[in-house]
DNA sequence: GGTCGCGCGAATGGATCCAATCCTAATGAT
DNA sequence: ATCATTAGGATTGGATCCATTCGCGCGACC
């Protein structure tokens, strides 16, 4: 009767796994927004969420607050981060630099169908971004992570996995709803935004690692000023609210 | 009477701070060899070395365990990790392209002043490793650092604290001793540091970033390339020796 | 009426507790 | 003698406990 539950119930995560685990589910609500910029997170109502007690949940909270996504305030509890303008001026700059040199990387590696399904992905992505911006389509969660796959097949096409991770060390940090939404809201973003890949991906298959390490770095140069941009205006409207 | 004792033992640590002070006392630990790779990290031991219960202690050796510095088996406690060569080869790859960056960016904010303290960082570096080769000098802990200044310099003066941070990352993941047992050992990789270090210098010197940069690349890699081949040695003798 | 102070509730944070797991070594069977 | 088995000790890891601190509101005093 009940035995075949064990199978959907499977052992437990324990030690790493869970901490990790718990860190996840903490890091995606921030990233798409459910926990927004600046609010509080509660140690007894997180544990109480994923069904764990408070110790566990204190670990994750700290590895989000090592990668810099959370602050912890002695004694106060912690708060989801507000990026500084300037703090993701510099983080972009590190990003290009890194997402440079996976371009280089990866155009000695890349084959025919790795493009063709970059470019597919692309198009996709914009056209869906296109269909939110105009009402027609619905929030659908998956396909939010389209622009994160472009950026994260290149890094793992260039098969360095430092890379890779160090690439995703500093996106972490920054919330991706709102890189998101920039896409969607702004007709001039979205457009560039493909282009620029269009651009990386010519280079890609054209083989020019040269050219496609700068149209990379410029790329994500730009994207870096529009998303420090919104952040500058975010600051000066919430002070003007309050 | 014990009053004054009060300023002696000030308010102890508590929360982020005594955990990345822990994380800090461990990882140095790490660095310098004092606790070798590969060894066992006891929650029970650390925990009573440093006068706190273990909590704190499993706090800490997570963020460390995040970083890649030490890895946590399930039930089985911490190993301080191993490098694998390939691993040294990518993250120092990635690191040369962050200082690279870094060398560039501080060409336009390096002083005269700053370059002239790099200069005799850099020549009292080689003296000393070149006393301690030869015997004559003790081994002093502080002036281990020397190789590691000249570069943690460097990235401060780019003036992008989240590339200092980048590269910070890195760095922590393989113990220093080894590296500076390198400098200190072998004569070629001695003089090549020095000459490296020089040529650094000098292209900040010119003010020509292109140069600085490229120099810096080199400079990593090749240093890099070095530690790679100790870790291969050093395997190859471990299994020959078990 | 405003401000300072006291106290209570809530939340954090280190210490402790206990179940579960792993390692080791001693015992027993082949 | 070798190998499987199993108790016992040691260690990890989540849950719980309790001291400390913060925040907020009520009340007293100027």
């Amino acid at each position: 009767m009940t035995i075949e539950s064990d199978a959907l119930a499977p052992t437990r995560k324990t030690g790493a796994a869970l901490v990790d685990d718990l860190a996840d589910r903490i890091r995606n609500r921030i990233m798409t927004g459910e926990i927004p910029i600046g609010a509080q997170l509660r140690q007894a109502e997180l544990a109480s969420d994923f069904g764990v007690s408070r110790t566990p949940v204190r670990e994750a909270l700290r590895q989000l607050q090592t990668s810099g996504l959370i602050e912890v305030l002695p004694n106060r509890g912690a708060v989801v981060s507000v990026p500084a303008p300037w703090d993701v001026r510099e983080a972009y700059e590190v990003r290009a630099e890194l997402e440079a040199l996976a371009a280089a990387r990866a155009v000695r590696r890349i084959t025919r169908d790795q493009i063709e399904q970059l470019r597919v992905a692309n198009r996709e992505m914009y056209d869906y971004s296109l269909a939110r911006s105009t009402g027609t389509a619905p929030d659908q969660p998956d396909h939010r992570r389209g622009n994160d796959l472009f950026h994260t097949l290149i890094a793992s096409i260039s098969g360095n996995a430092r890379l890779g991770k160090a690439i995703n060390d500093i996106n972490e940090t920054f919330p991706r709803n709102v890189s998101a939404q920039l896409i969607v809201n702004d007709s001039r973003h979205r457009d560039e935004n493909f282009q620029e890949h269009e651009r990386i991906l010519q280079a890609l298959a054209d083989g020019d690692a040269e050219r496609a390490a700068a149209e990379m770095r410029q790329h994500v140069v730009d994207a870096g000023e529009q998303l420090a941009r919104w952040y500058e205006l975010r600051s000066s409207t919430v002070f003007r609210g309050e």
